[in-house]
DNA sequence: CGTGAATATGAATATAATTCATTCTTTTAC
DNA sequence: GTAAAAGAATGAATTATATTCATATTCACG
């Protein structure tokens, strides 16, 4: 019934005194105003000027109608505003997965930083554990994604972060210290600690012990890079971790790092997008950023990562 | 460019999580709906729902236009509802104005009985001194105008109130008092007080002292009826009052009321308003409530009246 | 991979808004 | 008080917009 061109010519009319100015300041000629002023009047079965005088003057109901109109348009300006800047990339959404259990290490500084120069972005961040998240990807219901496996999907966009190589922890003492390189049998009688997660998605079983038909001595769990390095620290097993992620407990001498197999485990971590996101601002520059943070989180830890 | 439609197309697919829904609830058809929203997304440049999942989900561009929607159509609604209090006569605008000074005493108690009754008409009562009421009341900046001088003018109904008579108020300890009526000539020698009023709307004036040709030895003011009383009482003067205004001082014993002239001094009190109105519920009670309040207040005032 | 339900699309139609040309009303200035 | 000027209202014609109908396409689910 009640329309905002009404309020916006209430509100016109009552500014300029008149149908005539107001009609030009609408971009309208004073017969469509007057026309459309009678319509909403003959609708609310009210009047709302009064028009024998001049300056036209407010009756209650416009006066009313007036008060309406000055608190709804300048919500309806600052949302016009804030569609501009959703359609300019400027403003949107950032759902964010995460396949990868110790991508937090370098992806929560990351979130941070971008976070204090797209204010109008709303960042969340959720591990995905119990749910496929390239399919949400491509339906909407997530806008980034962080995985290793970039199986090929229609309007899915891939962005190469970095490639790691995934390291056997061990304790210091342990014999396996011993060999050069560690072969998948050499699991067979080890204790594997991983992430409390889907096997499918641990490269460790899909990339070196599966091909190889090797299951370890014993699996647990635990939640935490730190947690797994103690446990594997105090010898109650091995776990297997991209170098990055290993590299700041290197330092403290009670573990060490060894390759997997003859030419290491390797693997290279993707940024997922939707492909029609790819150039909108706010999400190209999510992707610059975490490009960067990789970088230099990853400065000087190849080194320490060849090492064991 | 936003309007209330694409709002309320907003609230009811999020509501109903399908355009076939949302559509059947608008009266529409799901045609009509994708137009719109297909309309309304392009010009906004934003997509505003996710059409790849069922139910359909908004987008952050479409999130914050509902966050609007949920703000601004209450608003709207409960506008549209009080548009339709004034359409039926039960809000509205009461600009009252009183040509007759001393109508205050009747007038106030009335005004007061019904605002309890109509909450929603904004009354406002001016002494109307400085410009004239009737042309006012005929180009809408006045509604109500209570006058002695019922002239006939184009949309306007007087609504007689009550028929009163003009009495010269003069100390009890004066000579007048001797005689049965006091005639226009006697005034020759007294100080009319009058209210601080132009005389053309002083009937003491226009009904009695210019048809004789009388002038009073002088004239002074004052602003209240209690005023006025206290100078007659200390026998600074005359002045001619309603029998109705005048009553409740009579009883004091400091002053008497006499007849002006052969006849008497006669005036009626009309209640004027624009034809148009007379049927407006609110304004209609208004003539009652007013009607009622002086039957009551004149209420055995007559025999005083007569009295001197 | 097919089926049913939902959404999108294009052309036709219906509705609503706007303009043009003119008349009626109000204000102002003489 | 009246005429001129400015503003507002009106009606018909026109234009723009919204809606429908018929149909194609897409998506969810087994």
């Amino acid at each position: 019934m009640l329309e905002l061109k009404h309020l916006r010519t209430i509100v016109a009319i009552t500014e300029y005194g008149s149908l005539v100015l107001a009609a030009e300041k609408l971009f309208l000629t004073q017969s469509a105003l007057s026309h459309q002023l009678k319509e909403i009047e003959s609708r609310l079965g009210v009047s709302l000027f009064i028009r024998k005088s001049r300056p036209v003057r407010l009756t209650a109901a416009g006066e009313r109608l007036l008060e309406t109109a000055r608190s709804v348009l300048p919500i309806m300006t600052s949302t016009e505003r804030d569609m501009q800047r959703f359609a300019g990339g400027e403003a949107g959404r950032l759902h964010i997965a995460i396949e990868c259990h110790s991508c937090f290490d370098w992806l929560m500084p990351a979130i941070n930083q971008y976070r204090n120069h797209w204010k109008d972005v709303e960042v969340d961040l959720s591990t995905a554990f119990n749910f496929v998240p390239l399919p949400a990807l491509q339906k909407g219901r997530l806008d980034v994604v962080i995985t290793s496996e970039p199986k090929p999907l229609n309007g899915i966009h891939y962005e190469p972060l970095f490639r790691f190589e995934i390291l056997l922890a061990v304790a210091n003492t342990h014999p396996l210290t011993q060999l050069e390189r560690v072969p998948a049998t050499a699991l067979r009688n080890e204790t594997l600690i991983t992430y409390p997660v889907d096997q499918e998605r641990l490269d460790i079983f899909t990339q070196f012990l599966r091909p190889a038909d090797v299951e370890p001595l014993a699996i647990r769990t635990a939640e935490l890079t730190l947690m797994m390095v103690q446990l594997v620290a105090s010898g109650r097993g091995v776990c297997a971790l991209p170098n990055w992620a290993l590299a700041p407990y290197l330092q403290g001498g009670h573990i060490s790092a060894m390759s997997l197999g003859e030419t290491g485990l390797f693997s290279t971590l993707y940024l997922a997008v939707r492909e029609e996101q790819l150039d909108t601002p706010y999400v190209r520059e999510f992707i610059n950023i975490a490009k960067e943070t990789c970088f230099q989180n990853l400065e000087g830890i190849n080194v320490v990562a060849t090492l064991h």
